[in-house]
DNA sequence: GCGACAG
DNA sequence: ATCTTGTCGC
């Protein structure tokens, strides 16, 4: 596995590489998102302009039903790019992976897949379990992504290849990994109490290595950023959030990308989104 | 052998 | 990730 790894790292692009839409520069308007999602009544239907739901699982021991609504999916190439949160709820031996797409800052669609479980998480080795849930979970997606916001590290990892470089790679897909605690690698400065919209690279050390085929020296290499998306004025100090390219993206973009995806929580909304609605189907599942 | 260690 | 009540602060 670590092996494959290597490989993914090697095949990974960590500089930016993104579709148009994405305005050229480094900022993207176009996909950011001004607008908490609603969450306080349940899980919100996505929005009219792409009316679609399924329900699916590639990989058996699917709960759900196959339904759909109808098919008015209008993806054209001027429309915003399409950015797809995802994120995992756990049951006893199987895993409930959510997709939920953004375009224009609105919802434009959802989807889940109910996989089974077989292998154990492992620190480094996270792709393995949950990366082919979340596979089933997207070629249930009527929508094109344009982009891919993965819970969890991407270059941020012991052999550059995350769960959010991973999945990239696999589907040649623009991803960027966004994690809640540091896998690896050194903050270059302090990263406690920080105020919102602060970032600080992060740099491989000692336990990062580099991509296959090569034998350069990786130390010092920025591979991802901390970064603050939220923070409190006189409340509980919040931890940064660490961010890092997935594939065909760098590690300044990814900053800008996650930071033009919050919209006033520590989460940017896609996987904040997802994470709701991965919950919803794992209540539904464990109330019947 | 010991410590570190995404979700 | 998940198990779980209250509780601090705006």
């Amino acid at each position: 596995m670590e092996d494959l790894q290597r490989e993914i790292a090697a095949a990974a692009v960590f500089t930016d590489d993104l579709p148009d839409g994405f305005g050229g520069s480094a900022v993207p308007d176009s996909i950011a998102i001004d607008e908490a999602t609603d969450l306080t009544d349940g899980v919100p239907e996505p929005g009219h302009d792409t009316v679609q739901e399924r329900f699916g699982s590639a990989t058996g021991s699917c709960t759900s039903s196959p339904s759909f609504t109808s098919t008015s999916s209008s993806t054209s190439s001027s429309d915003p790019p399409i950015v797809v949160g995802i994120d995992q709820a756990f049951l006893e031996d199987a895993v409930v992976s959510a997709v939920v797409a953004f375009r224009g800052g609105r919802l434009v669609e959802r989807t889940h897949a109910v996989s089974p479980l077989s292998i154990p998480y492992i620190p480094g080795l996270l792709a393995f379990r949950e990366g082919g849930p979340i596979l089933d979970a997207l070629a249930t997606l009527s929508v094109d992504p344009d982009l891919a916001v993965l819970d969890g590290s991407g270059r941020i990892h012991f052999r550059q290849a995350g769960i959010a470089t991973h999945i990239g790679v696999v589907l040649d897909l623009p991803s960027v990994g966004v994690a809640k605690s540091l896998l690896c690698g050194t903050p270059d400065t302090d990263v406690d109490g920080r105020p919102e919209g602060w970032s600080t690279p992060i740099r491989a050390d000692g336990r990062v290595e580099a991509p296959a085929g090569r034998t350069d020296a990786v130390d010092g290499t920025v591979i991802g950023h901390a970064f603050q998306s939220r923070q409190y004025p006189n409340s509980r100090r919040v931890n940064p959030l660490y961010v890092s390219p997935g594939h065909r993206v760098s590690a300044a973009t990814t900053v800008d990308i996650v930071d033009a995806l919050c919209a006033g929580y520590k989460l940017p909304e896609p996987t904040r989104v997802a994470d709701a609605y991965a919950d919803a189907v794992k209540r539904t599942i464990v109330d019947s």
